[in-house]
DNA sequence: AAAAATTACTTAACCGTTTAAGTTCGTAGC
DNA sequence: GCTACGAACTTAAACGGTTAAGTAATTTTT
């Protein structure tokens, strides 16, 4: 059985195809009875007008695109429920695109999004991008764009983040008041904004404690088999830390397994702290002090942000930038008994 | 600057909108110097079609949908990167819908789908679906459909699962094998097809192994604050479990924390397996006993299935199902010193 | 009672691309 | 020299809706 178009409806009710389309979207030009046969008919039938007509000729796709590094991680999953959410809400569709952390897959993915395919981008930028003609040329075509947690500075658009200064800040001051005298700081880029921003908190709070050494910004792979015996080395180097501060979640298991094989104990030869909204944070072994960030809550004012947009003309999206706060929850790899 | 069409180019060149579109698309109708010319012209402006015009015209939307419960679990996420991966290398987009577990949310989303919006459909059932309606309509629409983990047996379909009733079986005679004597199941549904396997395996191995008591089977909540509570009733009663099986990832962490609420052992006092995709597995306290599914293959093959009937006609889904086995990971959360 | 406005439609253009069915011209075949 | 044919296009219809503009009949205004 094909698929019931307007034109369809249109020839059994005798009437034209722009009535129907009116009927249905209960046009005052159309009288009240006539509105009711389309409409009882349009039901019977289970009439479903094309997505794509429709899209072509409002140059609107009631869809919207999100941009990101991955999906197996709890602070983007948590990201998706909260953008999803809304989406849901206000009867959009939702384009998901993986750039696993490569740029040029996510210069692609950006350049495709000029084909009128969706009405706006959330995106977190991968750790490699230094470069961002393909996010200005994506702004520049207007299309509604909103970065969460992994944002692009140069670009003028709004702004989801949380607080990474004075997260990192706070992590480092934790560390050093449970006794640290050598703090590393686990990275995945060094383009990053977070990444940078995490760096100068630690930084600072390395300088206003007098942290003797020199602020050690270690930078890991995107692999996590390089990274399990990488994280190896470091913790058996004879100048190893005494506290780490992961700046990604996935590098936890590798920190935990490294201290497992070489026998460090968590907390008392080595402290971690995450940057993780792991749930099971609370039952590893030990429990993981975390810098939980806002994920649900993050990916959901991107959102928001970006449908007002699409909803209102003359709308300033860079006024509509938001920091929501991280949270210190300290456990088991800092303090023991916590 | 408005978007470039087709149109633009043509009068640019002084040729016809079909000249344009057949030497985009290389046609042999075109001769070299004029496709040269258009493709020249063509990449100077950064022409890209319209997505949806083409859609429209061709009937076929390079657009896939993956329909699932939610994304903030591994098992998924990873079953998205798997999807993700194979839609990329064919070209596809990827829209996502999160049902959480609810089955009018589903029946809505299958709905639309009759919309043309997608040319195929990926999806696991929700925990509640036990009517099947709106399945059966989607299918009839000649709509290609893969269920991956949760399936739905009365939709003759591809479908790609896991070893569900092996894999518990595997799992309770494990429990036993360690010595427990009263174990438990605990579910989300009594409707999908995943949980009546893991059920049948369970009981299995509990009347084949002469275990004295019932099949004790456990619905949970889909609400993760119920749940601990939960958990904290049946942990703390009387005639409560010496064994648990999780089949859902999430139930976890629920467990571990109210075991620790009640100062019960985790393995000494209740032996825990969980199905689990969890990447921290071996570095929770204690380390998680699992059944890991291939969830990424899983997501996978169910795309390499999808594409496989978009790309040939006549083809026949029901022969494509795909049975890919989980693995019985033991760790500490069943043995000692694991 | 004539003019103006309102009601309830229809007609036709349009969104941007694809494609079946011409058309024109040059060349090959007989 | 005439037909046939292929090359390289163009024309126009189509995909399925939406919408500006037009129209005929009825109602309201003056």
């Amino acid at each position: 059985m094909d698929n019931i178009t307007i034109k369809m409806l249109a020839k059994e009710l005798n009437l034209s195809t722009a009535a129907i389309s009116k009927a249905l979207r209960d046009s005052h030009e159309i009288s009240t009875p006539t509105k009711l046969r389309v409409q009882e008919l349009a039901s019977r039938l289970n009439y479903i007008p094309n997505a794509y007509a429709g899209s072509l000729r409002r140059r609107k796709s009631k869809t919207i695109a999100v941009v990101l590094p991955e999906v197996a991680d709890s602070f983007f999953s948590l990201a998706i429920n909260g953008i999803e959410a809304i989406a849901e809400e206000k009867g959009y569709h939702v384009l998901i695109y993986l750039t696993h952390e490569n740029l040029s897959r996510e210069q692609a993915i950006l350049k495709d999004f000029q084909s009128g395919r969706v009405d706006g981008v959330l995106m977190s930028l991968t750790a490699e991008t230094a470069s961002y003609q393909h996010i200005s040329d994506l702004h520049e075509r207007e299309i509604p764009l909103v970065f969460f947690d992994r944002v692009c500075e140069e670009v003028n658009t709004a702004k989801i983040t949380t607080n990474d200064f004075e997260s990192s800040y706070k992590a480092t001051q934790h560390l050093i008041d449970c006794g640290c005298k050598r703090i590393a700081l686990l990275s995945i880029s060094h383009c990053l904004s977070i990444s940078n921003k995490r760096f100068e908190g630690y930084e600072q709070a390395l300088k206003d404690n007098q942290v003797a050494h020199e602020p050690i910004n270690i930078l890991c792979e995107n692999d996590a088999v390089a990274n399990y015996s990488f994280m190896q080395k470091i913790m058996g180097s004879p100048d190893r830390p005494d506290g780490v501060i992961a700046t990604v979640e996935k590098l936890t298991t590798d920190i935990y397994l490294a201290c497992k094989e070489l026998k460090l104990s968590i907390p008392n030869d080595v402290k971690v702290v995450s940057f993780s909204n792991l749930s099971s944070a609370s039952i590893l072994s030990p429990s993981l002090t975390t810098i939980t960030q806002p994920a649900f809550d993050m990916g959901k004012a991107a959102a928001v942000v970006l449908f007002k947009s699409l909803e209102k003309k003359n709308f300033t999206m860079e006024d509509e930038s938001l920091i929501i706060p991280s949270e210190l929850i300290v456990r088991g790899s800092t303090v023991l008994n916590a």
